[in-house]
DNA sequence: TTATAAACTGAGAATACTCTCAAAAACCAC
DNA sequence: GTGGTTTTTGAGAGTATTCTCAGTTTATAA
């Protein structure tokens, strides 16, 4: 009889793998993807090289499963408050910005992996991509309402991402959360079209 | 008698530096700081590998020399209009973007070395900071007329960058020059404090 | 023309990394 | 236990990269 999957197997095999991942995450956190190796890798993980080969087809394949990984972790309780809206735009928009640094803040490896992953040449990376959707859901409802004075295209993503990225980083090097979240907060508001003093005040109490 | 360096030598020598220089740039430009390899650089350049290792010790060096070389380039023509300042801060600082941008976008190889050049880890790259020095001094005066409404600090100025920098990638990727600077000069000038009509005329204008 | 110093060459040492594979170990149904 | 399957192992092939160095070529002062 062909035993195939049985559950026992399955775990072992999944188990393996997660450690392969936390092992990367870590090793990302210090080293960025790119100098990142897979030997330092399975040291960390404390398995044979050759493991990884049998769990990932290579490189990339373990950076996409890293990226997923961190995704779900955010994004869990991130898309919860979107739906009962009526409320003023730009005030969810500040209460998902608040939200979503937090939740990338919670841990540092996840912090410096995230930090990282905006690095790139060429393609967007995957963990933006759920990110730039929900942003741009953001501003279409901010705009349908008339509450912002901009037009969305590339450069303004780019620039919502960059001020994030921005925070990200200052958190990372032990800047005050709240203060810095602020910030953010505000210079986003402000691109879209809020009034200075406002985009402050709606900032403030976020 | 010793004849050191004599005029002809010098030449020589200055010579090969600068064409590994330009094929550094032009390698690069293609595939980045980390992955650029010397040896592609010196096949660029033409030149033997170990010609490489007579004029720069070592790698770091020529992304040194490298990086200077774009900066003396790009500030030449750049801080000229700045004394004569009885002018509004937020016009001054708008042309000062414009030139800084065009200046950047002359050559399509300095524009992905630029480009390049904001992806770091840690440090800030050479190329940048000269450029911040300058951004500082503008916000200063404009603060001082009671022009903006924020505060100077570390995640300001990296706000700014990240602007420069998503402007430029736009006009790397083919986006029109014009438009993408006056998108630029809108969103600093917004996040300085300016209300968000004003922050698009004077852009326009610019 | 010739001696000397500068500039250049390219083979190869040292290192590091990705990925393969045959063999070993662990696991589990019977 | 036995036998078959899954999982792990680690040596090493293949490749790429940085940097060294002994020797060659080039330039020039005398």
């Amino acid at each position: 009889m062909n035993t195939f999957l049985n559950n026992k197997n399955k775990n072992k095999k999944l188990q393996t793998r997660l450690e392969i991942i936390d092992a990367a995450i870590k090793v990302i956190a210090k080293s960025g993807r790119d100098t990142a190796s897979i030997l330092e890798i399975t040291k960390v993980a404390q398995v044979a090289n050759g493991t990884f080969y049998y769990h990932f087809k290579n490189k990339d394949k373990l950076l996409d499963a890293v990226g997923e990984k961190i995704i779900s972790e955010i994004t869990a309780s991130y898309e919860i408050e979107w739906k009962s809206a009526k409320e003023d735009p730009a005030i969810l928009f500040a209460n998902a910005t608040k939200t979503n640094l937090i939740n990338c803040s919670q841990d540092p490896l996840w912090l410096a992996v995230i930090i990282d992953s905006f690095h790139t040449r060429g393609k967007v990376p995957p963990i933006l991509r759920g990110y730039n959707k929900s942003l741009v859901a953001h501003i279409e409802f901010g705009l349908s309402k008339k509450r912002y004075d901009t037009k969305i295209d590339d450069n303004l993503l780019a620039n919502m991402q960059s001020i994030n990225r921005n925070a990200l980083i200052m958190i990372s090097e032990g800047k005050v959360v709240k203060k810095t979240i602020q910030q953010a907060i505000e210079a986003k508001l402000r691109i879209l079209g809020i009034a200075p003093k406002e985009a402050r005040q709606i900032a403030i109490s976020a």
